[in-house]
Order: C-alpha cells, then structure tokens, then sequence
DNA sequence: GCGACAG
DNA sequence: ATCTTGTCGC
C-alpha cells in the first residue's frame, strides 16, 4: 500500500521507521471529556514555494480575538497524503508555542484519528504536546461515510463525522484528550456559515495568508526560520537581529 | 495494474 | 495547498 507513497518521499526517507512512530504515537491518544471551555485555538499554514507561513490564534467561546502569532518556515518535506505531519508539524507547533498562554483546546486543519495510522496531524500535535485537539478537515482522507458518520474502512470503527458548515462539508475527528461529540458540538457552535469553518480556523487561515502576503526581506536564521515582523514574541531559542 | 489521496 | 482566467455580487 505504500509503494505508491515510497515513490513520492524524498530519497533516504525511512517510511518505515514514520510508520512505526505513528502507530506508536496514536497508541497515546487519549477520548476524554473536552470539559469546560473558555478558549480555543486554531493552527494553519499557508505556502509560498518552499515557504510555509504558520498562523496560530486563540479566541474566546463568543468568538472574541484573544492571541495571535505567526512564524516563518522553510517547509523540508513535500506534501504525501497520510505523512502531512512530516511537513506541517513543525510550522504549526512553532507558531502555537509563541502564543502567551494554551487555549483549553485547539482546532487543526487536518485529520486527527479519521487517518490509515491513527495518527493525523491534529493528533501527532496532540499527543505531542499534550493539548487537546480536534482535527477539521475540509476533504476526506480515510474512512467510509455512512450518513453523517465516518467508519474505518477495516475495522468499522467510528473515527469522525461529517459537519456541514453553511456549503462545506467538514470532517471531524478526535485529535487528542476529546471526544468526539464534544468536537463536534464545539464546531458547529463556531461554525462562520459564510466561510465554511469555525472561526479560529477561519482566522488561522486568514492570518497565515496575511503574513504570506506581507514577507518581503524576511530574514532566515540558519535553521530556515525567522518569526513574523510584529509578533511581539519569539518561539523558544529564536533570535533577532 | 488502476484509482484514491488531509494540505 | 497553489496556479489562473473569468464571473458574480456587494
């Protein structure tokens, strides 16, 4: 099944050894009760060429903005279905680390559980972090859709549901330390019906182009990375000029 | 062998 | 995701 995918990674890659790590780490995914929640997160990334522009932001339940920080990346792997945390942890983990504080849960443009491996990207920055998570996909990636369900394709298991979002179908699934119906309320309840998201993703998205389209002169350090002019805070070992 | 295939 | 031309609506 992964001949197709051997051919789309970069020479050397250990495909086996990724697939090791994510059956590993999704055996750390934790449904738990969301419990009460005062603030949410969202994290996305936008590209220029190589460039990954990440975008992380926090609102209230009511929608109001609270914190917002982007950071620049040299993206250092491709896009491969099933590996897209390969190319998007590390963007997206940078940007939500220079937020001041974690909101209680956080939205990721991704799968979480609804993902061959167990391991979507939500839930690869779920578990690693420790955050609770929701991964909201606007495309399916795996599973078989049975109404507003999703099953795994093997086993029948439940690993998401379908939202629609005003035109949009979304599909949510469990990232990490929620559960699903907990998930799924909570993004209906931010769903913008004009813009087919829930507002933090909405805004992660945004800023994340926003910050695209404002990179001129961008300085790198020599990991590839450089924080957005007018963050006010620097992801942990950065420096600035 | 031929499609499917998060962003 | 990004590219890219044309179209619709405020």
């Amino acid at each position: 099944m992964d001949e197709s995918v051997r051919k789309r990674v970069p020479p050397g890659f250990r495909l086996e050894l990724a697939r090791h790590i994510q059956r590993k780490l999704s055996m750390k995914v934790r449904v738990e009760s969301i419990g009460s929640v005062e603030t949410v997160g969202g994290v996305d990334v936008a590209y220029m060429g190589s460039l990954a522009f990440s975008a992380a932001v926090t609102l209230s339940v009511d929608g109001r903005p609270l914190d917002a920080c982007c950071t620049v990346s040299k993206a250092v792997f491709p896009y491969v279905p099933t590996l897209l945390s390969f190319r998007e942890l590390t963007p997206m983990v940078r940007s939500f680390l220079c937020l001041g504080a974690r909101p209680d849960v956080l939205m990721v443009d991704g799968q979480g559980v609804m993902h061959p491996y167990r391991l979507g990207i939500a839930s690869h920055i779920g578990v690693s972090l420790g955050v609770r998570t929701i991964g909201v996909a606007k495309s399916r990636l795996y599973g078989i859709e049975h109404g507003d369900t999703v099953l795994d394709e093997h086993s029948g298991e439940l690993i998401g549901r379908t939202v629609i979002c005003g035109k949009r179908k979304l599909y949510v699934s469990v990232g990490h330390r929620v559960d699903l119906e907990g998930a799924v309320d909570l993004v209906k309840s931010l769903c913008v019906e004009t813009r087919g998201l829930p507002a933090p993703l909405l805004a992660a998205h945004d800023m994340a182009n926003r910050a695209k389209r404002s990179c001129i002169g961008l300085q790198l350090d020599r990991w590839g990375s450089a924080t957005c002019v007018g963050c006010g805070r620097d992801p942990p070992g950065a420096t600035r000029p």
